[in-house]
RNA sequence: GGGCAGUUGGCUCAGUGGUUAGAGCGUCGGUUUCACAUACCGAAGGUCACAGGUUCAAAUCCUGUACUGCCCACCA
């Protein structure tokens, strides 16, 4: 019908269809006890900003699994949710205020935590607006943020009980110090870069007698720190100098030399300078040996009072000024060129400071070790499997966490300490008094927590631990956690242990991990790279479900992919193609009537059976994908059998007898094919599967017999009596058929609208052919086209051309065109390749271990394939001499 | 320093032991034919990085080499 648009436009279909799956509820899982639900919890994105092409990669995965699952009848919920992400949503905060001109110390901390829940909630709505763009099919009312109080007080009770259990403890320690942040951070946020530096080599002369040690470092102005000087105890060069005092240059304080292992005396001049308050192993050197620590910056990487004469210098400038100092003094032996891996900070790319500080940590490896076990014994699958190795890598060596952050924005930390009796209250509910002397004189620590610790209970905050709820008891532990590879540790890791840890069981039984998004070319998208596609810019000109097939299809687990123009384009393209096959069935509903109402479809013709048994070949494989989380290649399956299989041969066939009015119609087939594929595409592709599957509904007029909608009506399900050999074997030989014949025409150059003369000859399949004669005639532009057994054939003339198949001969007398010569070579070389192939078959069928070891199915496989093969090379031979002769006589 | 992955047509990638290795894009030639030019028809193009090994059978499993990418690591 013509009010059917040539070309599919997703906008305002897309609105209305989500807007109506809303309204009806359907992402709102009903708790049934008698079934097991599926459940995914949303990696909740961070408040900062928009939504990117990872996002919507993670959105549409999840959607396709929530999707199908529910097709399947099981209670699925979705939970949606967004992280406060401490620091990064701060420093995008504190962003915005420099572009005002002020900084977040000017306005003050309660400004300051307004400002950002300002900006949080528009973010939030932003990301909810998105999310619903793309169509997922999560459960709005559900929806939680981290800092909502239901996961606020789920934070708080964690933080309660391990520090009960004395998992959780305060100490002073070396951290990873952000200058710019001013903050602390975990191992997991620093990003090492390789620096082209130097490496100085520094005199420092010895208090007694003359001479000097001389120690190698990258950063000489920390000497201002150095409490001792360090040589490998087994080092003879430096053996008389152990317990000898040496002097710090400017600054003339004294330090001893002492012996450690830690000093490697293959590295520099095998003397360590020891910084116990800016580097870690000298932390720990000065530990073993009792050294005392001086600290010689300030929180802003300054110098401050204890660098002396440097005090005010920013670390860099100090750094020249203290070369040039020792320079002058001819302290200073030599600078060497050298490359090193020096900590950034990952928000704000910030060179990091290893610094002394007092900070909480959680105790990590006896919670570890059971989320070691629980992935070990299997309760916990990795897809891909080979991150289940570098997850036991990581949970092996995991190093205490620490998770006290100095930013105003995030949970507050849940302690308060006494000014009376210096004790520590850690409490769930604010206490109103010091638990352990009554004193009402308390201060709640300043500092907030690691935004992953909340991130971490994530899978049960979110169902209302610590609350008993009906949810939690229905929705624990979850199907699948699906998110990218890159936060493994940060996040993945930590649900594990607190989901063990607090609910006593698994938080998840499978994590699926997908690949990172690059651009066209392979890139990594960044805004400086200026690569960067917008999830909504590319769903405004390719459509929701053409981004959609982009993100997913022909692409697996724990694999990178690459996002561009192309495979958008690719994308729009198919839900063109479906749109206009559908449109076609649908115009052909209309104008037969006669058969449209006809609910069982049963297949009548050889096209009909092989469609049939195609489509059940599809859906059985696509189970099997879908069920081992392979769903770009399902995708890719129903894409190839939609385009490849149905509209290039089973529409193109069936027009034919659309044409006759005598022959049986192809309709309910045609209906039953599209509705099916409808339905298997449906979790990918939702917004062009709902519009045409009401499309198709509303013609039918069987809407009693349908589901409301596609994305609760049943996923298909394979029938294994649908399976028809005989049906492949005789479509494969017309397929064959027709494309030798379109293969000559094109060689021949032969116009589109003329028809070429041709006859098949065939013994085994003539019947099946005859019947279909029309089929190859429409499709081959044939005519006249006969199927005749071999017997009838009349002796070749040098005008035919012959093409020697399968099963079949294909004569098309070509009066004046054929090079015979040319012919001749051409068989001559089918031949040749066929006896190769037949020789190669030869050798492996005479192979007593192939006949011995070889499943009989496979042997049986080449035997037949052998027997066709000689067959064929037997009528090529035939071919050839006749064709031989034929020149002669001519 | 340790580990992981990749290497398949011009490009981007599928292909998890079964024998003629696939797709999309691009290229070349043809077609505006009554679902679709966001399309159709036809064609060209690959010793599956290299070298060994296991196996009746290897793009696929193992070992090594080379290159590329990523992750981890207290390389003063």
């Amino acid at each position: 019908m013509s009010e059917i648009p040539k070309a599919y436009k997703p906008g305002k279909i897309e609105k209305k269809w989500y807007d109506f799956w809303l309204k009806q509820g359907y992402f709102c899982p009903k708790k049934d006890q008698s079934k097991k639900p599926f459940v995914i919890i949303m990696p909740p994105p961070n408040v900062t900003g928009e939504l990117h092409l990872g996002h919507a990669l993670t959105a549409t995965l999840e959607d396709i699994m929530a999707r199908w699952h529910r097709m399947k009848g099981e209670p699925t919920l979705w939970l949606p949710g967004t992280d406060h992400a401490g620091i990064a949503t701060q420093v995008v905060v504190e962003r915005q205020l420099a572009k005002e001109g002020l900084t977040k110390e000017q306005i003050g901390r309660d400004q300051f935590t307004r400002v950002t829940w300002e900006w949080a909630n528009k973010s939030r709505e932003h990301i909810r607006r998105q999310h619903q763009l793309l169509g997922a099919s999560c459960d709005w009312a559900r929806e939680r943020f981290t800092l909502d109080e239901g996961p606020t007080r789920a934070v708080r009770t964690a933080f309660v009980r391990l520090f009960n259990r004395d998992l959780i403890y305060r100490r002073e320690r070396i951290i990873n110090w952000c200058p710019r942040c001013q903050t602390a951070l975990s191992d997991l946020e620093v990003e090492h870069k390789d620096i082209a530096g130097s490496l100085y080599y520094i005199r420092y002369p010895l208090a007694q007698g003359k001479g000097f040690v001389t120690v190698a470092t990258t950063r000489p102005e920390t000497f201002l720190g150095d409490t001792a000087v360090a040589v490998n105890p087994t080092d003879k060069r430096y053996r008389k100098l152990i317990g000898k005092i040496v002097v710090l240059p400017v600054i003339n304080r004294q330090i001893p030399v002492i012996a450690d292992d830690a000093v490697d005396t293959s590295f520099g001049t095998g003397a360590l300078k020891i910084t116990p308050a800016h580097d870690a192993t000298d932390f720990e050197v000065a530990q073993r040996h009792i050294l005392p620590l001086v600290d010689v910056m300030n929180p802003d990487a300054t110098m401050n009072e204890n660098a002396g004469p440097y005090q005010g210098l920013e670390r860099f400038a100090c750094r020249g000024k203290v070369l040039t100092d020792l320079q002058d003094k001819g302290l200073l032996e030599k600078t060497e060129p050298y490359s090193h891996s020096v900590g950034h900070c990952d928000r704000c790319q910030t060179m990091i400071e290893p610094r002394v500080s007092l900070q909480w940590f959680v105790r990590t490896q006896s919670l570890a070790e059971p989320a070691i076990e629980a992935v070990r014994d299997g309760r916990i699958r990795i897809i891909p499997e080979r991150f289940t190795k570098i997850y036991f890598d990581w949970m092996g060596n995991i190093k205490d966490w620490c998770i006290s952050r100095q930013l105003w924005w995030g949970h507050r930390i849940p302690v308060w300490y006494c000014q009376d009796c210096s004790e520590v209250t850690c409490s769930v509910d604010e206490p109103r008094a010091c638990v352990h002397c009554g004193s009402k004189q308390i201060i709640q620590d300043p500092d907030v927590l690691d935004t992953w610790f909340s991130s971490g209970l994530w899978t049960h905050s979110t169902l209302g631990w610590p609350e008993d709820t009906d949810d939690l008891r229905y929705f624990y532990p979850g199907s699948v956690m699906e998110t990218g590879y890159d936060i493994l540790f940060f996040w993945v890791a930590r649900m594990i242990m607190m989901g063990l840890e607090n609910m006593g069981e698994i938080p998840f039984h499978s994590v699926y991990l997908h690949g990172l998004i690059r651009d066209e070319s392979g890139e990594k998208m960044s805004k400086v790279r200026g690569n960067v596609t917008d999830p909504s810019e590319a769903i405004g000109k390719y459509g929701v479900d053409a981004l959609r097939f982009a993100l997913t299809s022909g692409t697996s687990a724990g694999n990178d992919t690459n996002v561009g123009k192309p495979k958008l384009e690719s994308g729009r393209n198919f839900v063109n193609k479906l749109w206009n096959a559908s449109r076609f069935i649908l115009q052909t509903l209309d104008t037969d009537g006669s058969q449209s109402k006809a609910a069982e479809p049963q297949p009548r013709s050889m096209e009909d059976l092989w469609i049939n048994s195609q489509l059940n070949r599809l859906i059985k494989s696509v189970t099997e994908l879908m069920e081992s989380f392979q769903f770009g290649e399902a995708e890719q399956q129903i894409y190839d059998f939609i385009w490849s299989k149905f509209c290039d041969w089973y529409i193109e066939i069936v027009k034919i007898r659309l044409r006759s009015r005598s022959a049986a119609s192809p309709v309910p087939v045609l209906v039953d094919t599209l509705e099916k594929s409808l339905r298997l595409l449906h979790p990918f592709m939702p917004f062009v599967t709902e519009e045409l599957w009401q499309m198709v509904k509303q013609r039918l007029g069987t809407g009693d017999q349908m589901a409301a909608s596609i994305m609760i009506a049943p996923y298909p399900i394979a029938d294994n009596t649908a399976f028809a050999p005989e049906a492949e074997r005789v479509m494969d030989s017309v397929i064959e058929i027709v494309h030798s014949i379109r293969n000559v025409r094109a060689q021949y150059k032969v116009g589109p609208s003329k028809y070429v003369e041709a006859h098949v000859y065939t013994d085994e399949l003539l019947s099946n052919l005859s019947a279909e004669a029309s089929v190859i005639e429409a499709l081959a532009k044939a005519r006249p086209l006969s199927v005749r057994d071999r017997q009838g054939r009349p002796s070749v003339k040098d005008t035919d051309l012959v093409l020697v198949l399968k099963e079949a001969e294909v004569v098309v007398p070509l009066a004046g065109m054929v090079d015979v010569l040319a012919e001749e070579q051409r068989l001559a070389r089918e031949s040749k390749e066929i006896e190769e192939r037949i020789a190669r078959l030869n050798v492996r069928l005479r192979d007593s271990a192939f006949l011995n070891r070889a499943p009989v199915e496979i042997v049986e496989k080449q035997r037949q394939k052998l027997a066709m093969l000689e067959d064929k090379l037997k009528r090529l031979h035939q071919e050839l001499s006749q064709l031989g002769s034929a020149s002669a006589d001519g």
